[in-house]
RNA sequence: GUGGGCGUCGCCUAGUGGUCUAAGGCGCCAGGUUGUGGCCCUGGAGAUCGAGGGUUCGAAUCCCUCCGUCCACCCCA
């Protein structure tokens, strides 16, 4: 008894039915990303296990719990990219790119490697979308990334997206307001739930976001950091609001939004849908001004946004947004005895030649199968080789929408459908 | 990592202790006379009832463990 092989927990195989809705935000995503200006990298499936315990954060929940970390045969410690921004900050590093007029605008297409728990719009495989510019600090950025984002969105179709905004300050600020967050949660840790209590000691940002009911109170009641954020970034925050007031793009700012990865600085945002469920947000991001120091180059800002495409793509389908169809053939090459084979064969090689998509039929099989094979396949015609057309060197060319038919020399199938 | 629901042919589902050597629909394959599709009709292939163990005279049906999946939490795209 042979073992049934299974695509591995929380990774999931995109059948052709399914493509049409990946080139539709494959070509989306190509076409807004050039509009802006942003040029595409390829980064490699798995780097330096450290460039993202020292990028992303050392105690975030990616590095400590749901990296793919291995060991290759020489040695080193690698680790499958469990985020796209460290590695483009990578390549921005070692290829120099500070000598190109910055910021540099750049955007990826990859895979993304979680151990996490599955469930539905979550999977341990993932694609992302991200772009990133790197080298200016101007708010303007921030929303231009934004921007972006949202007309790939509106491109798209999705409806009902909410854009939320918040600041979560820097380094100046945000240890000043950390501490006035736990100052007001010090007398408090009676009230709330467990999990905000080993948030108080590690990450106190948190407390802010969580979902217990009993914790709902404390949070209304807590100090937001809009309130504490120092003259830089509060100038930051209030220019970036006025730039997507420019180009019309409404959200709401909401000062529980934090984000999990500790490069974030000043501006986060996420898109959420209406959708109710966990794993709701389907695009997200930010600024992280720390980053690239943080990864041994000189102080260098950076802003940017990663989109999940399984979660755009579960939104495309709730809201029934229509795709191409899948591709089909234009001819179906069916051919009744043996002798005739070759001659199918080359037609329809002669046709592809053409560009003229042809599937030739294959094996014993009666000119009725052949025929139901041609119709199930989506083909326009049928291009029938029987014992007449070979002796004639013709072949019989049927329309399968209507039924209409005529024989032809074999030499003038391609030019009719050309026309 | 925590808690809960679910798991029957490729897909959807019926069956909740003996009538199940598991039924139906879709899909697949073949045929409906002599060269042809879509509708219709007929037939066929296809399931060790997620896996392993246990209870019982007897289990797809009950119990345990594991795996998978879905939902919530954690976290995230």
């Amino acid at each position: 008894m042979t073992k049934r092989y299974k695509a591995p927990r929380g990774t999931t195989d995109v059948l052709p039915e399914d493509q049409p809705y990946w080139d539709r935000v494959w070509e989306a995503s190509a076409r807004i990303c050039g509009l802006f200006g942003y040029r595409r990298i390829e980064t490699p499936v798995f780097e330096d296990a450290s460039l993202f315990s020292r990028g992303v954060g050392e105690v975030t929940d990616i590095v400590q719990k749901e990296m793919y970390v291995f060991e290759d045969r020489g040695g080193q410690q690698l680790a499958l990219r469990p985020e796209g921004t460290a590695p483009v900050c990578r390549a921005y590093l070692e290829h120099g790119m500070h000598n190109l007029p910055q910021p540099v605008r750049l955007w990826y297409w990859c895979p993304i490697f979680r151990y996490d728990r599955p469930q539905a719009g979550r999977y341990r495989q993932h694609t992302q979308l991200g772009c990133e510019a790197i080298g200016e600090a101007d708010a303007s950025v921030d929303a231009e990334v934004i921007e972006l984002l949202f007309r790939l969105y509106e491109d798209l179709g999705l409806q009902g997206l909410t854009l939320h905004l918040n600041s979560i300050g820097d380094g100046e600020c945000r240890p000043r307001y950390l501490e006035a967050l736990r100052g007001y949660y010090a007398d408090k840790l009676e009230q709330v739930c467990n999990d905000c209590k080993e948030r108080y000691q590690r990450n106190p940002l948190r407390l802010l976001d969580c979902k217990q009911e009993r914790c709902q109170p404390v949070i209304a009641a807590a100090p937001p950091f809009t309130d504490h954020l120092c003259d830089a970034c509060a100038d930051h925050f209030s220019r970036l609001r006025a730039y997507l007031e420019e180009v019309e793009i409404e959200y709401v700012v909401n000062p529980r939004l934090v984000r999990g990865l500790d490069y974030y600085t000043r501006a986060v945002f996420e898109f959420q849908p209406q959708a109710e469920g966990a794993q709701s947000t389907v695009g997200a991001g930010g600024r992280y001004d720390g980053l690239i120091e943080q990864l041994g180059g000189r102080p260098t800002p950076g802003t940017g946004f990663a989109t999940g495409i399984e979660r755009i793509i579960l939104n495309l389908k709730r809201q029934e947004v229509a795709v191409d169809a899948p591709v089909r053939p234009r001819v179906f090459v069916a051919f009744q005895t043996a002798e005739a084979r070759s001659q199918a064969f080359r037609l329809a090689s002669g046709l592809r030649r053409e560009g003229i998509a042809a599937v030739v039929a294959a094996g014993e099989r009666s000119l009725k199968a052949q025929m139901r094979h041609a119709d199930s396949l989506g083909a326009d015609y049928a291009a029938i080789i029987g014992k007449r057309e070979l002796e004639h060197g013709t072949a019989t060319l049927r329309r399968l929408s209507d039924g209409h038919q005529e024989t032809l020399p074999l030499a003038d199938v391609a030019t009719i459908m050309t026309h």
